[in-house]
DNA sequence: CCTCAAAATTGTAATTATTCCAATTACCGC
DNA sequence: GCGGTAATTGGAATAATTACAATTTTGAGG
C-alpha cells in the first residue's frame, strides 16, 4: 500500500474528461515527458523530448497541449525571467528556487503552514486563488 | 521631518555612479516614469509615457534603461505570466497581487518575519539573493 | 458499422517581445 | 579642445508564441 502517489498519471483522462475535453494520444504524450523528466521543460524541449516516440507531432500541438494540461489543473505554468515559459507537473506545493548560474530549477517543498502564513499577508478583501514562490540565487555547489 | 522616504529618487546618480555608469537624462526620465505611476509598466508602456516629456527618446533606449536600473537594484524587473516584462520601483520588501480578470497587480507589503519564515524553507546550501512572491486570484471589487 | 458534427492536430504565417548591431552622439578627464 | 569611452538611436534580426485554415480524428446516435 503505498501511503501517496499524487501524481501518478492516473487522472489525465478523468481531468480531461471533466472538463469537457478529449483525450488524446498527443496529450497523454506531452503529460508523460513532463512526468518523466521534472527539470521545467520548455515547450520547445518538450517537443524535442516527444517526437522520438511521436515523430509526426507538431510544435502547435505541444503548446495546444500544455495550455490544456493547464487548464486541467495538472500542469503549472512557471514564468520567471524573461524567456520561454516553463513547465511543471509537480502539484504538490513547492516554492520554485533558480539558480542564476546554472539556469536550472529546484523544487522546494512548502509546509501548509509557511504557505498559510504568507496567504496572511493578504489584506482583506483579496482572493487568492494560487500562489508562487520563487527564489533566486545560487544552488549548492556539490 | 519624514520618517520614510525610501524610495525618492534621490539616489539615481549615485547609484549608478557607485556601478561606474554614468546619469543621463534618458535614465533619469525613464526612471521617474516608474516612480510617477507604480502601475507596474511594461518597456512599451514606459516608451509612451516618456514620450511626450523626450520624443526622441528610442525604444531601445527604454530597454536599455530599463535593464540599467533594473542592474542598480532601484526597480525590479518582474514577469508572471507569458507576456512582456514588468517594471517596479517599489524597493520595500512586498509580494505581487496579479488579479486574472482586470490584468492588474497591486503590491502587498511582505513583514520581515513572513520573509524569513519563507526563506526558512530552504535546505541549507541554497543561497537565496531574492524571493518572489506572487498571488494570482480577485482583488476586492470595491 | 456508418455518418455527422465537434474537437483536435497540423503546417505555416503572423505577431509580439526583445536583443543585436553598426553608426552617430554625448560626456569626462586631461 | 581632444581623444576615448559610454550611451543612444534606428533598424534589422531573433525568439517565443499565437492565429488560422485545412485536414484528420473522435465519439455519439441512428
Amino acid at each position: 500500500m503505498r501511503p501517496e502517489t499524487p501524481e501518478t498519471p492516473a487522472n489525465l483522462a478523468e481531468r480531461l474528461a471533466h472538463s469537457g475535453l478529449r483525450n488524446t494520444p498527443q496529450r497523454e504524450v506531452v503529460y508523460h515527458a513532463l512526468l518523466d523528466r521534472r527539470d521545467h521543460p520548455t515547450a520547445d524541449e518538450v517537443y524535442t523530448r516527444v517526437r522520438p516516440e511521436m515523430p509526426s507531432i507538431s510544435l502547435a500541438t505541444v503548446y495546444n497541449c500544455l495550455e490544456t494540461l493547464v487548464q486541467c489543473d495538472l500542469v503549472r505554468q512557471v514564468n520567471f525571467e524573461r524567456g520561454p515559459s516553463r513547465y511543471c507537473a509537480n502539484l504538490h506545493p513547492h516554492a520554485h528556487f533558480h539558480d542564476e548560474k546554472t539556469g536550472a530549477t529546484y523544487d522546494i517543498p512548502l509546509p501548509p503552514e509557511v504557505l498559510a502564513q504568507v496567504r496572511g499577508v493578504l489584506p482583506s478583501g483579496y482572493d487568492a486563488k494560487t500562489v508562487e514562490i520563487t527564489f533566486h540565487g545560487q544552488s549548492p555547489t556539490a
